[in-house]
DNA sequence: GAAGCTCTTGTAATCGATTACATCACGATT
DNA sequence: AATCGTGATGTAATCGATTACAAGAGCTTC
């Protein structure tokens, strides 16, 4: 049975010299000469001593930890990225907090919970409904540059951004389906609230105009990026007496559950039905047929997140700028997309 | 511009009352007169008061917080049960820190940084791979007693394990593929060095034994519960001469790939080859055919574990015991598993 | 050889809460 | 009327580190 912790003070005597110099010896090391410095990191090794945490946060102010918002964290998509932010502050000596922003305790509150009391210096989120409240807060308790957010963005918060070039991965998968003689794409969407959502599907409707391509309202199928939600979609899609000849989902899930509906419902992908996704999750590369999809580098948007949110709890200067930074993206092309066969490629709309 | 963050000092000075009972104000509100408790909330209100962190954990010697240790935090099975305990342990006031035990940092040094330095107060694992050496260091900061298992476990570690019935799951693939006439059944195994795969693969072989059915040694298939590791099964698999008819895996993600590859080759399913998954995944019941397996309650095992570690938390007593919950699991059927042919059905090995 | 530097180390204040102990007021008991 | 118990509140010690400031030692410089 050992003592309790041993405290600096224990390490102190040990080591035969002040608590000031054990401290020193922890942060500071060069400042030592080496023989006591030596001294120290003996004295430390024998009693086995660690820092309390608790003490060290309250006198420098920093809690070294870093708190991640996430929607759904059951959702592959978004704990890779967790992983990555998970990789990069370890190794920055951060610890990582995770909440599941779609758990019953109001966010919002929990959020500047954490925040206010110190318990994080900062915040990355990959949840883009941060309420204006929370926001001025934030403002108030000049935190707001310790706040990053990560896929997701807020245009009423001067905020920094990381996250992928939207865009043009709704453009790619347009241009790849129109390449293959595509003339009627339809697009499953994220939810009609999401930011990122509206990016893709107004990219498509876009992209689609600038190719002559129209765009029949039924098309344009309202999805929730959720696998429940492909499948719903899957079933308007087969019901249409018009049926496009190819489909742009807003996430790899609606993708993945829509091709398996309607090979229920008899199609055969992609000769009946081109489908493109989003997000390139693990499993797309693994199914029959596998999935061509817009590859979001989740890897990178994680990694640079972190390091976006290290850069700015080490600069004094609280600077609120809302810098987007553009993670790329990239067309997968693998067997869901088929060239059109000519009966398709003609049935444009009149 | 608001100045700094108001401390217990500075409600208490508008309120008219001293420190201390602005602290029992917070934390034991119902020794406090009704009217000098109301001054106090009308203070804490007026100065946007939040306790500092810090500062409590070091004079309670408590964090408040839990660390969760996940082995890939990428794998949607992991997170979902991530969230879960994320859910449990906020509604009980702690926060959750979490950690991937892939990354490069050595995780037996980063976990025991985290529970001997005060950080948190607990610990999940959902990682079995714990080291003796690491026990040792929990238990002489007789911390050993703050740490639950989670899926996992160790039987060199006294600790208790919130875990499914493994070897019920493995018997209940088994006695279905069984009832549908299946006489030759392959394994695709989770890592070798997996204690609940191990438990898995046993189960499966006592069983068929029991049934009578013989096991060709190469129908036991090396795997580590990847998404690769099921499509290398699946090249073996369909090169055997002796094919089996049937294949309980030890993962939805090896079964999903599995079928995928099995489908490439040109083999039909459940025709040609019946497939048990074990998990459930979401993804299960969206692909086509959609995936016969065995449900892991998640949500329940995420819960289960933070429960137990609650508990634990608030008794003083430490007490190791090696108590182990387990978790029911389900056979789901779907479609990938079918009655065996005749042929199939008759074609015991000699 | 006095002044001034640099390098190393120690003393003690400090971070912001909680809480043991003391005090006081007020009503009940004898 | 003296004593006691109870409930409400205040005073000050405490949790365990970091760090401003001071001090001493050893060197250089004029």
């Amino acid at each position: 049975m050992q003592k309790l912790q041993p405290k600096i003070k224990d390490v102190a005597h040990v080591a035969g010299v002040s608590t000031a110099t054990v401290s020193r010896a922890l942060t500071q090391p060069e400042r030592l000469s080496e023989s006591t410095r030596e001294k120290v990191f003996d004295a430390i090794r024998a009693t086995g001593y660690r820092v309390n945490k608790a003490a060290r946060n309250l006198r420098t102010r920093r809690a070294g930890a870093v708190l991640v918002l996430v929607p759904n964290l059951g959702n592959p998509f978004f704990s890779t990225i967790l992983s990555s932010i998970n990789e990069v502050l370890a190794a920055n000596g951060y610890s990582v907090l995770v909440f599941d922003s779609q758990q019953p305790s109001a966010p919002g509150q929990v959020v500047s919970d954490y925040l206010l009391n110190g318990s994080v210096d900062g915040l990355i989120t990959l949840d883009g409904n941060i309420s204006i409240a929370l926001g001025e807060t934030l403002k108030n308790a000049q935190m707001l540059g310790n706040v990053v957010f990560c896929c997701e963005w807020s245009d009423s918060l001067p905020l920094p951004s990381i996250r992928s070039d939207n865009a043009l991965g709704a453009r790619l998968a347009v241009d790849h389906l129109f390449a293959l003689g595509h003339r009627r794409i339809a697009h499953v969407t994220g939810p009609e609230d999401n930011i990122l959502a509206q990016v893709r599907r107004s990219a498509f409707e876009i992209r689609c105009a600038e190719l002559g391509l129209i765009i029949a309202p039924e098309w344009i199928i309202p999805g929730d990026f959720s696998l429940t939600s492909g499948a719903r979609a899957a079933e308007q899609l087969v019901a249409m007496p018009e049926r496009p000849t190819a489909v742009f989902c807003a996430s790899d899930e609606i993708a993945l559950s829509l091709i398996s509906r309607c090979k229920q419902n008899g199609l055969s992908i992609p000769q009946d039905l081109s489908v493109v996704g989003f997000d390139d999750l693990e499993i797309a590369g693994f199914v029959q047929p596998s999935l061509t999809t817009i590859r979001q580098d989740r890897t990178g948007l994680g990694r640079l997140a972190a390091e976006e949110l290290i850069t700015r709890l080490n600069s004094a200067q609280s600077k609120e700028t809302s810098r987007i930074i553009l993670a790329p993206v990239e067309l997968i092309k693998r067997d869901t997309t088929a060239t059109a066969s000519k009966e398709q490629a003609r049935n444009i709309l009149a």
